[in-house]
DNA sequence: TACATTTGGAACTGATTGGTCAATAAACAG
DNA sequence: CTGTTTATTGACCAATCAGTTCCAAATGTA
């Protein structure tokens, strides 16, 4: 019938992905995405249909493969206490600091640019920066310190949670050297 | 002798402050700069040589006239406890959400986007960001919790503030409600 | 008033931006 | 083989990017 494409849709945005990590939604050229999966001009606008739109979908992606993921390691009762599980979480970013990777969370930075003047993008970041908190909160259900706590008080822990998580990554980010990173981590969940 | 500027240097530079503090480095054209300190192109690159150079200097105000005095307030003894002059710290920032400022923090902006690909404005944001830590140091030495507390737990515990300061600035930005960044803030600070 | 100097503004530069499109190529159904 | 359908390619588009150049106008000094 028809041609079929000839390259994979997946792949296509998970190299979108790395990019948009990489160089942020604005700092993101066409010759960089082209570069990046491959393609010519024209094979990413039949497929994708726009720049902003493949930054949706590779948000979309960061979400299912990276964020959830997460997410459901903090849910998990089998991983041990709610406190132990958010240190894992935290662990995990800063092992990937120290495999070289300081692109920070595709997330975040999409928080400090790509949000602005595109309410759409800034409602799946919120959206996504909830499920976070969400997450973080089921851990704290789990937490001796919490087990009697209120909802408010959950959640308000739960952000708090939220804001060291998004600071950490913003550093790393910027730069900043490993081992505070690790200390300050430990210092912002201490008690849990 | 010669034709004096028209223009103030220092309002120039604070206009520019604020154009790149609600744009962003890479989401403020030249016309948009132009148009925020109301000079034509051939003024604006006699007086700062360029869109880098201008943004440089930017950064430099806002060292200068934000962050700097919030330092000062953080080491300030005659304001109260370190854990008041913290909270009041925070509070300040909440302040401007309150009063509809969504741009968050010139700093942390830069730290996620304008730092790519530019060691010198990667250090500078940096020393900043260190210059921050320090001053919530100095205010922890006047906690009580935190009296005996060795060298490295204070700076331990002074970088976990910076990472929920960042994480709050940057949630501001993109849009979180602003009585859970109120209440996450005071959760993240609790215990001082 | 004449001069030296530097401003501000418009016109312009070449490069790059995100996006479009017609021609070509490839696959399959009949 | 023919016809239909879709993917790929690369040339092309207008708009915009940061940055430069040039000159008339404006100014303080002499």
């Amino acid at each position: 019938m028809a041609r079929p494409r000839e390259f994979d849709l997946d792949k296509a945005r998970e190299d979108a992905m790395n990019v948009f990590w990489e160089q942020d939604y604005q700092g993101a050229s066409l010759p960089d995405l082209l570069d990046g999966l491959g393609l010519s001009r024209g094979s990413l606008y039949k497929a994708f249909g726009s720049k902003r739109a493949l930054f949706l979908e590779a948000l979309a992606l960061y979400d299912r493969t990276v964020l959830q993921p997460g997410i459901e390691l903090l849910i998990d009762k089998s991983k041990g206490s709610g406190g132990k599980r958010i240190a894992v979480f935290f662990e995990m970013a800063l092992r990937s600091v120290e495999g070289g990777d300081r692109r920070g969370c595709l997330l975040c930075n999409a928080a400090v640019s790509a949000t602005r003047n595109d309410g759409e993008v800034q409602e799946v970041v919120l959206r996504m920066l909830n499920d976070l908190s969400g997450g973080f909160s089921k851990a704290l259900e789990d937490t001796d310190g919490f087990r009697g706590a209120s909802a408010a008080e959950l959640r308000a822990k739960a952000d708090a949670i939220v804001l060291a998580y998004v600071g950490q990554r913003v550093m790393a980010r910027s730069g900043a050297e490993l081992e505070r990173l690790r200390a300050a981590s430990a210092a912002a969940l201490d008690g849990l």
